[in-house]
DNA sequence: ACCAAGCTTTCCAAATTGGACCAAATTAAG
DNA sequence: CTTAATTTGGTCCAATTTGGAAAGCTTGGT
């Protein structure tokens, strides 16, 4: 993705500096923040330098242009993001269904906050047809829907999740699982929730488990 | 909101023209598309123009500048929208609770079609702080919300809604009724939804329902 | 010390921005 | 049918913003 991995190619190469990289995660985070806010179109170069704290020809430097910036920054979050999820997938393993489930959902919530450009980026892209929405969808939506798909469906299988479309379901449940997090701005003034607060997290959690998993889980041997 | 309209003020005064209205209508439709797409920041008037195949100062002098364009073409949505609503509820009102509200909720999500703008324009503006984002929560997100708020309410006490915050249940509730439509050009590649679908409608409502209002509805006399 | 990697500074030419201006046309009203 | 106000077309502008090039400086690996 950045020009310095892939320029080891020709004769003379050295390892990428320290100071490069911490550039690159300034201007990808700083890029994830001004495209969540004004979308791909209403973002310049110059405003996510700026955010950055950098020499906006270093975009160009590091990331080439605007779309490959935009790649790298959404490549990160959502690599990202998949990876935790996983990871808490792994982590709770062992444990009933319906508990590995509301393990995932809690953390797609906590993600959500700590990125909620995650959600923004996504309905930005999706807002009309575009080569990155393509991108995004064929190289990180699909393949993290298709196995989330089979979960809702066996959750289905045992009675826990309400029967149905399961990806009509699977997409109502990431709508409020990033969704809210994403409208924080303006759910603090239209009703009065404070998304900052760990204790309003676990409620949209617990909402959210209670609502789409109704069904009763197996009691733990 | 218009200038004709306001500009009933000193002495010569003569009815808005049909072709105005026509012009201001177009504008309008046109601003809320581009808005839509691509937020406040990363709309140019000159685009609204185009799209409303209109000469741009034409803006400037219906709406006097890009903000009132902006406040003018929100306000006609969410005015529509919430009209929209009201309707639904003035028609069920004889009907028992549980009903009611599914048939808002159904109207909420043929809305949500007809104009996907609604939503999309709300996850815009609430990515960043900004006066928008303040005039539309006071003007049509507290009002509005404070009425479901109670609506909600009631139904928990039915038991037909699930307990829990109904602030926070509220907030599901529309952002599944809105978000999946404005969501479509995504859904349809990475999950083989057709939001264009009338059966697809259909069937996000009845989830909704099913989901958020599980409790049994009294037997109709 | 050498030299590539990384960065700063400066500049530019092109495009876009919101908005002003005024003459031409259309149309409501008498 | 006049007439005057409304609405529109066509043009222009000054300011800002755009992505990117160029050239030289600094840092750090070897």
């Amino acid at each position: 993705m950045t020009q310095s991995t892939s320029a080891a190619s020709e004769k003379s190469r050295r390892k990428q500096q320290q100071r490069s990289i911490v550039t690159q995660q300034k201007l990808l985070e700083a890029a994830l923040e001004a495209f969540s806010e004004n979308g791909f179109k209403g973002t310049s170069t110059r405003d996510i330098a700026e955010r950055a704290g950098v020499h906006h020809p270093l975009i160009t430097y590091h990331f080439k242009n605007k779309d490959q910036l935009w790649q790298a920054a959404a490549d990160k979050v959502f690599r990202d993001f998949r990876r935790s999820l996983a990871a808490s997938l792994e982590q709770h393993q062992h444990e009933c269904p319906k508990q590995r489930f509301a393990s995932l959902i809690r953390a797609y919530v906590y993600y959500a906050r700590s990125q909620p450009a995650l959600h923004k980026v996504m309905v930005q892209e999706a807002s009309y047809p575009n080569p990155r929405l393509d991108w995004l969808i064929e190289t990180h939506l699909r393949p993290f829907f298709q196995a989330t798909f089979e979960l809702i469906e066996e959750l289905q299988a045992l009675g826990i999740a309400p029967p149905g479309n399961p990806r009509l379901l699977f997409n109502m449940i990431r709508l409020v699982s990033g969704g809210l997090l994403a409208l924080g701005n303006e759910l603090r003034q239209s009703s009065d929730i404070d998304t900052n607060d760990d204790k309003t997290l676990d409620d949209i959690t617990d909402m959210i488990v209670a609502v789409f998993l109704p069904g009763e889980a197996k009691a733990p041997a």
